[in-house]
RNA sequence: GCGCCAGUAGCUCAGUCGGAUAGAGCAACGGCCUUCUAAGCCGUAGGUCAGAGGUUCGAAUCCUCUCUGGCGUACCA
C-alpha cells in the first residue's frame, strides 16, 4: 500500500505541472493517531519550499487529485500540511479473504528476493564449551532473520563456522589432559589460560570411560590427538543438539581446520602479499588495513610464526565470496565490535566488493541472578548455558525475549524474573490469543457453524470499530515483513504480535463471536478470527516460536 | 586518551525516514467470570525524553558540547 500511495502522490504532483521527487523519496508513514487516517505523507511540508507554495495549499491540491480513488474512504489535507489517507472499508474487506487464501504464505512476498542468495553466518561459537547466553541471542536473531528473508523469497543459507583450530582449542585440550592426569593421579603442572568449567572434568571422565585403560599407555602426542577428536566431537554435537532444541538448524557447518587443510590460509596470505598490502616490521608480518579504512595496521603473522585470527577468517570470507552470494551477513557478538573494519579492509584489499558484506552487531547480554549481574567467562567456567536457559524458561520464551529488544542495545536477562513471571509473559499473551481462537473455531465446529458456508458479503455485518481496527492491523503485516527484511528490526515483530493479541483479547471481551441467532454475523466474526489466527501463527513461526492450539 | 553503543514512567523497554496530543509491559490502586479459555478485559495514577546550545514549518529522533553507564581499543579468538 505504501508504494501505491507513493505512486498516487507522484502522479498527483505531476498532474499539477510540477516536477515530482523520486518515488522513493516520498515519505509515507503510519500516523500515530487514528483520526489522521491509516497512512500519512508529509510531501507537501517537505516540498513547499522547493515549489514556493504554501504547504497547506499544496497538500490540498495533492489530496484533491487522489480523493476520488476507490481505494480510499478519504484523502484529506490536515493542519500544517499533511496528506492523510483512510483506506476504504471496501478495500479492507476485500483484503480479508486473501489472508485465508494465502494461509501459511500470508505476509510473504516471494518476488522481493527472487533469485537472490544470502549467506547468514551466526553463533559460530568456539568449540571450547557449551553455548552461552550471547550465543543464544545470536541464534535467536539469526534464525528468525533467516526465516523472514526466506519469506521474502531470498534463498538463505545459515552457516556456522566451527573454530576448531587455533589457540583456544589447544588450551581446551590441554585443560582436559590436565583433568585426565588428576583422574589418573599423575603429577601435572598448572598453566596459564586453563579452562575451569565442570564440563572439562566431565569430558575427561567420559574420555577415560570410553577409551578404557589404554589412555595413559599411548604417547602424549597421540593421546592429545585422540583427545582432540573426542572432545571436539562431543562439544560440537552437544552444541548442535542444544541448537536444535532451540529450533535452530544450520544449513552449513564449516570447519576452520578443514579450511586450513585445504590451504585456504596460505592462499589468503599469498593474495595479500601479491597485492602488496603486507610488510615486515618488528619481526612480524603486518597487513596495512589502514589503507582500507581501518584505524591502524594489523599483525597477520606473529613473531612466533603463527598467524592471527584475521587470516583464517579472511580466508573463510573469501570462500563466501567465491560461492557467489548477493549478500553476506555476519552476526557478531559484542566482543567483535572493533574487529569489523579490519575484516572489511581485508576483503577490499583482496579485491572483493566490501559492500556485499554487512554486519549485525549484537550487544552484550548480562544475566541477572538474584539481583546481581553475573559476569561470564567461558574459561573460568562461569557461564549460564543455552541449555540451562531452555531448561528454565523454555525455547519459546527465550527466543521471544531475545527479540523483544533492539539488536544493538545491551540486554539484561533476569533469569528468575523470566521464570517467575512466565504467566505474565508477552509470549504467553500472544500464544494465548492464538489458542483462544483455535478454541473458538473448534466450538463453532461443534455447533455446526462451518466456515465453509461463509460468504464474503457477510463481512458487511462487521460494524464495530474494533473489527475495522483489527483488519487495519492485519493489513500492515506484509509491510512489516518487508520493513524487517530491509532493516532487520526484529523487535518490531514482537511488538506487532503483542499489539494484535491485545486488539483481539479486547475484542473478544466485548463481543460474542458465536451467537446462534445471527448466523451471518457469527460466520463473519469467525472468519475474522481465522485471519487473526493465521497472522499470529505466521508471525510466531517466523520467530521460531510455537503457536499452540491449546493452553 | 581514542572508537562504538546507550541514557525515555518506580523497574524493563518501544517509539519505523525528523511529524500532529510521548507508548507498552511489570510493579501500585479500583472494578469485571451462571455465557466461545480470567494465561484475559476495563479504569486510575505515573514524564523537564540525562543536561545545554544549534539546525527548521516541526526534534525523544539530526549536529555540537558536557555529564553518566557498558563494551572495544592484543603479535586472543
Amino acid at each position: 500500500m505504501i508504494n501505491i500511495i507513493r505512486e498516487k502522490i507522484f502522479e498527483s504532483i505531476k498532474a499539477q505541472g510540477l516536477k515530482p521527487p523520486a518515488k522513493s523519496k516520498i515519505n509515507v508513514e503510519y500516523p500515530k493517531l487514528q483520526k489522521f487516517g491509516d497512512y500519512s505523507s508529509n510531501v507537501a511540508l517537505s516540498l513547499a519550499k522547493k515549489y514556493k507554495k504554501k504547504p497547506m495549499l499544496l497538500a490540498r491540491k495533492i489530496a484533491q487529485n487522489i480523493s476520488m480513488d476507490a481505494l480510499f474512504k478519504s484523502v484529506s489535507a490536515e493542519k500544517p500540511g499533511f496528506v492523510n489517507f483512510q483506506i476504504s472499508r471496501m478495500h479492507l474487506m476485500k483484503f480479508l479473504p486473501k489472508i485465508v487464501e494465502q494461509e501459511d504464505k500470508f505476509g510473504s512476498d516471494m518476488e522481493k528476493g527472487k533469485g537472490k542468495k544470502i549467506l547468514l553466518e551466526f553463533v559460530s561459537a568456539n568449540p571450547t564449551g557449551p553455548l552461552n547466553i550471547v550465543n543464544a541471542r545470536a541464534a535467536s536473531v539469526g534464525d528468525s532473520l533467516a526465516n523472514i528473508l526466506s519469506f521474502l523469497g531470498y534463498k538463505v543459507e545459515k552457516e556456522f563456522l566451527i573454530n576448531d583450530a587455533g589457540n583456544q582449542v589447544d588450551l581446551l585440550i590441554k585443560s582436559i589432559e590436565f583433568e585426565l592426569n588428576i583422574l589418573g593421579h599423575r603429577e601435572i603442572e598448572e598453566f596459564e589460560g586453563r579452562y575451569l568449567g565442570d564440563y572439562v572434568q566431565k569430558l575427561a571422565k567420559k574420555f577415560l570411560s570410553e577409551e578404557t585403560i589404554l589412555v595413559f599407555q599411548v604417547p602424549y602426542k597421540e593421546r592429545l590427538q585422540k583427545l582432540r577428536e573426542f572432545a571436539l566431537n562431543e562439544i560440537i554435537s552437544n552444541q548442535r543438539f542444544t541448537l536444535k532444541l532451540f529450533n535452530v538448524c544450520f544449513d552449513n557447518w564449516i570447519s576452520e581446520q578443514e579450511l586450513r587443510d585445504r590451504g585456504c590460509i596460505e592462499d589468503a596470505l599469498t593474495y595479500l602479499a601479491e597485492t602488496e598490502n603486507t610488510y615486515d616490521k618488528d619481526g612480524a608480518v603486518w597487513f596495512c588495513s589502514s589503507k582500507f579504512g581501518d584505524e591502524k595496521d594489523r599483525v597477520i603473522m606473529k613473531t612466533d610464526g603463527g598467524i592471527t585470527y584475521l587470516v583464517p577468517d579472511l580466508a573463510y570470507h573469501i570462500t563466501k565470496y567465491k560461492r557467489g552470494y548477493h549478500k553476506i551477513i555476519d552476526i557478531f557478538g559484542p566482543d567483535h565490535h572493533g574487529y569489523t573494519p579490519r575484516l572489511k579492509a581485508g576483503i577490499a584489499a583482496l579485491g572483493f566488493n566490501p559492500k556485499l558484506l554487512s554486519f549485525i552487531l549484537l550487544q552484550q547480554v548480562s544475566l541477572i541472578y538474584e539481583n546481581e549481574k553475573v559476569k561470564m567467562s567461558k574459561r573460568r567456567g562461569k557461564i549460564i548455558t543455552l541449555q540451562q536457559l531452555i531448561d528454565e524458561v523454555g525455547t519459546d520464551v527465550a527466543r521471544f525475549f531475545f527479540l523483544m529488544r533492539k539488536l544493538n542495545t545491551p540486554l539484561d536477562f533476569d533469569i528468575h524474573l523470566a521464570k517467575e513471571k512466565s504467566n505474565e509473559n508477552p509470549v504467553y499473551y500472544v500464544q494465548y490469543a492464538h489458542a483462544r481462537i483455535c478454541s473458538i473455531l473448534q466450538n463453532a465446529n461443534k455447533k455446526r457453524l462451518r466456515l465453509r458456508s461463509f460468504r464474503p458479503r457477510y463481512l458487511n455485518r462487521l460494524r464495530f470499530e474494533e473489527e475495522l481496527d483489527i483488519i487495519r492491523h492485519l493489513y500492515k503485516f506484509p509491510e512489516l515483513i518487508l520493513h524487517i527484511g530491509k532493516n532487520y528490526d526484529l523487535n518490531l515483530m514482537t511488538k506487532y504480535l503483542t499489539d494484535l493479541a491485545a486488539l483481539f483479547h479486547s475484542y473478544y471481551q466485548k463481543v460474542r463471536i458465536i451467537s446462534p441467532k445471527t448466523k451471518e454475523l457469527s460466520l463473519a466474526r469467525l472468519f475474522l478470527c481465522k485471519t487473526i489466527k493465521i497472522t499470529i501463527h505466521n508471525g510466531l513461526n517466523l520467530l521460531g516460536v510455537s503457536a499452540p492450539k491449546k493452553m
